[in-house]
DNA sequence: GAGTACCATCTTCACCGCTG
DNA sequence: CAGCGGTGAAGATGGTACTC
């Protein structure tokens, strides 16, 4: 891994991915294998391992695009590039977003004195894509290891000390804009170990759930919004250096919406209202919010604009929202739009009884208030009841979530180095997806949809002489989820493991390595600049979707636990790829700006709320 | 029937930006 | 500047289609 400005380590593996003598893990360390060495580039004899600084790299920066290009060439190339458009014409990566489902017009009628108003007319708002996720470190994890209850409350403040330790002086974002990966500290997490020699691993993802404050509660903002400026450590490049060498509606519109019961459509209108029927769907996404505004006179056009203040996929996602709170409403016999501030708060509170979490609750009232005719002049959202009622639930839902990895790094690699990963020239083609899709995830700490958008197109992928190095850049119509965030990975090779008999092998947990034979096996059939393509009929050589990307990587977790003869841990998630990796790089020496960079996180608290883990526990100590 | 992939649905992360 | 409302979008998951 390297940040841009350092090295990346260069962990020194066995050819079988085990670590030899010269190995910077000792026994005696952390778990048994860490190294007080760690952080340090090593040189020489295991015992003088020297630290060598390398000359940073210039770091350019293009405007508006990625950060960091790190190398000369690099820009040189970058400059020329070329979007990487499909046979349809779109880019790859599903960047220019085609509908996935486009609503299927129906008349929409209703009863009332605005039918006219609402007829049958093509949806402005068809490009459905509601998206969404969830997010490995959710805390649902039910088991619990040890009586031990280790909780950081959302009423808290001292929940997380290297909070206040990293929370910037304004209580600002950390603005990172290096890139970096984190390879080496990753893989040295693959420490030197008996295999399987008392290890614990039913204690693996058992540990005691934290409660870390919700977003928002009781814990400043991340300060996101002024994370334009890059704000990197003074000193933080040569931290890097040293550890990455190892290794709305108006109150006139809500006063008119909100007529006598009398004069509104009603449930029974013969099929001409807008009233929840279940399983009927709009013919357009929140049309009873369409309707509100058409009852107070808006025309069509200033109503399809105002609606386009949000994206098509919000909007779909209120849509499914308030269709739910329709059908409940409807379940227990009341109007929702112009309901009784009671039936929204019971409504929310059987989110809260069904262990919705907060996050999800808050989503809820905003696709309810928006098509809800409020309170007297107000939004349902305003209402003095539901503002306590959310106050009372942020506090009642606190994020929870293991601080105990799900599954066993050691494990995954070792597993990486046997048969069916290898040898990888004659392993087939799945499985060589499967390992160098993990590999690279591990080693960038990147989201799938971050790889989802690399390419092997020359301008975005770039092998250096020998294979010693690779720089992989999304493709230029990738718009991450947090735009600006994203940076291009730069990936040193490991180099052979020192075999007795001084014969070269190649390091077998080698992202390089992997990607390169990836690459070229691929080149036979594939059908896309895209970096990750399918490998079976019919649709080999086409690029896979992110989802696919996501099973990829639990499967090849699995497959690395059961070609060991063990049994692969429940929930395994893609996105657990990040929180695992970071982790074990904090734990390694890396600084959090690094790992925040490489991770593309504005924030250190992202990463310590959400994704870190606690890779030095005993439990796992004692199991790795 | 197994394997692979896509689509639709669902949850909620991660952030922006306003307010007091 | 802490707190929080609001928003866009990502990942997980289940259902289903298709091929072999």
């Amino acid at each position: 891994m390297r940040n841009g400005t350092a090295p990346l380590a260069t962990p020194d593996f066995s050819s079988t991915g085990r670590i030899d003598g010269d190995c910077p893990f000792t026994e005696g360390g952390h778990h048994g294998r860490m190294s007080d060495r760690l952080g340090r580039y090593l040189r020489g004899s295991p015992g003088e391992g020297s630290l060598e600084q390398r000359p940073p790299a210039v770091a350019h920066k293009l405007p508006g695009a990625f950060s960091g290009v790190p190398h000369p060439r690099t820009l040189s190339a970058f400059s020329q590039r070329t979007p990487c458009p499909r046979e349809d014409g779109q880019y790859d990566h599903n960047i220019v977003y085609k509908p996935t489902r486009g609503f299927a017009l129906s008349p929409v009628t209703h009863a009332g004195t605005q039918t006219d108003l609402v007829e049958l007319r093509p949806s402005p708002l068809s490009e459905s894509d509601a998206r969404t996720r969830v997010i490995e470190p959710r805390g649902r994890l039910t088991v619990q290891r040890c009586t031990t209850i280790c909780r950081l409350d959302s009423t808290s403040n001292d929940c997380e000390p290297a909070v206040g330790a990293l929370r910037p002086s304004r209580g600002r974002s950390v603005g990172i804009k290096r890139k970096c990966s984190l390879s080496a500290f990753l893989f040295n997490a693959r420490s030197k170990r008996t295999v399987r020699c008392g290890r614990a691993r039913a204690q693996l993802a058992s540990g005691p759930p934290v409660r870390v404050p919700t977003p928002g509660a009781d814990t400043p903002n991340s300060g996101q919004s002024e994370g334009t400026a890059p704000r990197n450590g003074p000193d933080s490049s040569a931290l890097a250096c040293n550890v990455l060498a190892v290794g709305d509606l108006s109150v006139a519109v809500r006063s008119a919406v909100a007529a006598p019961p009398a004069q509104r459509h009603t449930v029974s209108g013969g099929g001409d209202d807008l009233s929840p029927t279940p399983g009927a769907h709009g013919p357009m996404d929140l049309a009873r919010e369409w309707y509100n505004m058409s009852t107070v006179g808006l025309p069509q056009k200033v109503i399809n604009t105002i609606q386009s203040a949000r994206a098509s996929s919000t909007r779909s996602l209120y849509d499914f929202k308030w269709r739910v709170f329709e059908e409940w409403c409807l379940q227990k016999g009341h109007t929702s739009f112009q309901c009784p501030v009671g039936v929204i708060l019971s409504f929310l509170q059987d989110l809260i009884e069904k262990h919705r979490a907060f996050s999800t609750i808050k989503v809820y009232l905003v696709a309810i208030a928006e098509c809800h005719v409020g309170f007297e002049g107000k939004t349902a959202s305003q209402h003095p009841l539901v503002c306590r009622f959310m106050k009372g639930a942020r506090r009642l839902l606190p994020v929870s979530r293991s601080l105990v990895p799900l599954w066993d790094l050691t494990v995954v690699l070792d597993g990486l180095t046997r048969t069916p990963f290898e040898p990888l020239e004659e392993a087939d083609m799945k499985h060589l997806s499967l390992k160098t899709v993990l590999l690279l995830a591990l080693a960038s700490a990147k989201r799938v949809s971050d790889i989802h958008a690399l390419s092997v197109h020359p301008s975005c992928t770039q092998f250096f002489p020998g294979q010693t190095r690779v720089l992989l850049k999304p493709n230029p119509a990738f718009i991450p989820k947090v735009v600006g965030s994203c940076t291009s990975i730069d990936i040193v090779a490991f180099p052979p493991p020192l075999c007795p008999s001084g014969e070269q092998q190649p390091n077998l947990l080698c992202p390089v390595r992997a990607l390169r034979t990836y690459m070229d096996r691929s080149k036979e059939f594939r059908r896309n600049d895209q970096l990750f393509v399918s490998w079976a009929n019919p649709h080999k050589g086409k690029p896979v979707t992110k989802q696919r990307l996501s099973h990829w990587i639990v499967e090849a977790i699995a497959l690395a636990y059961t070609s060991q003869g063990l049994q692969a841990p429940p929930g395994l998630r893609a996105h657990s790829t990040r929180g695992l990796a970071t982790s074990w790089a904090l734990f390694k020496g890396v600084s959090i700006q690094d790992i925040c960079a490489a991770a593309s996180w504005s924030s250190p608290l992202t990463f310590v709320r959400f994704y870190r883990l606690d890779v030095s526990a005993p439990s796992v100590a004692h199991a790795v």
